[in-house]
DNA sequence: CAAAATTGTTAGTTTACGCTAATTTTTGCA
DNA sequence: TGCAAAAATTAGCGTAAACTAACAATTTTG
C-alpha cells in the first residue's frame, strides 16, 4: 500500500494550496491539477484511508503529520530539482515538468547527493 | 502511438543485449529485464509494430535504424545519468535503477543542460 | 525416434489511474 | 423555505502494463 506517483501529485497539490489558503476542498485540488472531479474524489479517498489527509465534515482538507512531513519532502524535491535545473538554464516552464516528473523516481540518495552538489556549486 | 516508457525498457534492453551476442530473442529481453514470456511477447510484439526492431523467422531480433537510432539515444541518457550520479558519490546499484528511471522522464532540454554541466565540472 | 526441454503465444486477471455520465448531497440565496 | 448551483460521489469505461495458466511449436537429446 506504498504511496504511488499520482497519490504523490494530490498530495503536494494539497500542500501547495494550503500555504495559500487554509480553506480547500477536493474541487481546487482538481482545478490546480486539471483533473475532473471523479478522479480528484478518488483520490482524496486513497489519502483519507491512508490517513496522510483528513477531511472534515464540510468537505475541508487538512494535512495529517504524515501527510504534512510527506508532502514538505516533496516539495523540498521539487523546488531543489527546479531551481537547479533553470541554474543550468533551462526555460522554467520545462524545469519545472521535469522537477515534477523525476521528484517521483528519484531515490533519497540520489536525491540528496544531488542537492548537496548543487548547493556546493551555487556558492 | 508515442512510444511509452515500457516500450523504452524493451529497447534500451535490446541494444544492450545485441552488444554482445547478435543472436537474441526474446526469452534474453525478457532474463535481461525480470519480466515473464507474456510481457516481452507483448513488448516486443509492439516493438515490432512500431518499426523499432525486426523479429525474424527463428525469433532472432534485431533493430531498425529508427530502433537503433532511438535506443542510442536511450543508452546515451542511461550512461550519462548513471555515471553523472556516481560521479556525486551514489552507489552503483541506486546509480544505476535512478537513471534507469530519470531517462524515461527528463526532457530533452533538461538532458542536454545536466550533460553539458557534467562534462564541465568533469574537468 | 520419442520424450523432454525451450520458446513463444493466447486468454484472461490485476492494478493504477485517467475519463464521462449520472446521481447524490450540500449550500446559498430570492 | 424551496430551488438552483456547486461539490462530491458512484458506476462504469479505456489504456498501459505487469501477471498466471495453459497450450503450441520447436529443438534437443537419451
Amino acid at each position: 500500500m506504498a504511496m504511488h506517483e499520482s497519490g504523490q501529485m494530490y498530495l503536494e497539490a494539497i500542500y501547495v494550496l494550503l500555504q495559500k489558503s487554509d480553506k480547500i476542498r477536493a474541487i481546487d485540488v482538481g482545478a490546480y491539477l486539471g483533473y475532473t472531479k471523479p478522479s480528484v474524489s478518488r483520490g482524496v479517498g486513497l489519502l483519507k484511508k491512508s490517513e496522510h489527509i483528513v477531511v472534515d465534515p464540510d468537505g475541508y482538507i487538512t494535512l495529517t503529520q504524515k501527510g504534512e512531513a510527506l508532502a514538505e519532502q516533496l516539495y523540498e524535491r521539487h523546488t531543489v530539482l527546479s531551481n537547479m535545473l533553470i541554474a543550468l538554464g533551462v526555460d522554467e516552464e520545462t524545469a519545472t515538468e521535469d522537477a515534477c516528473r523525476i521528484e517521483h523516481v528519484i531515490s533519497e540518495k540520489s536525491f540528496a547527493a544531488v542537492k548537496e552538489h548543487y548547493l556546493n556549486y551555487k556558492k
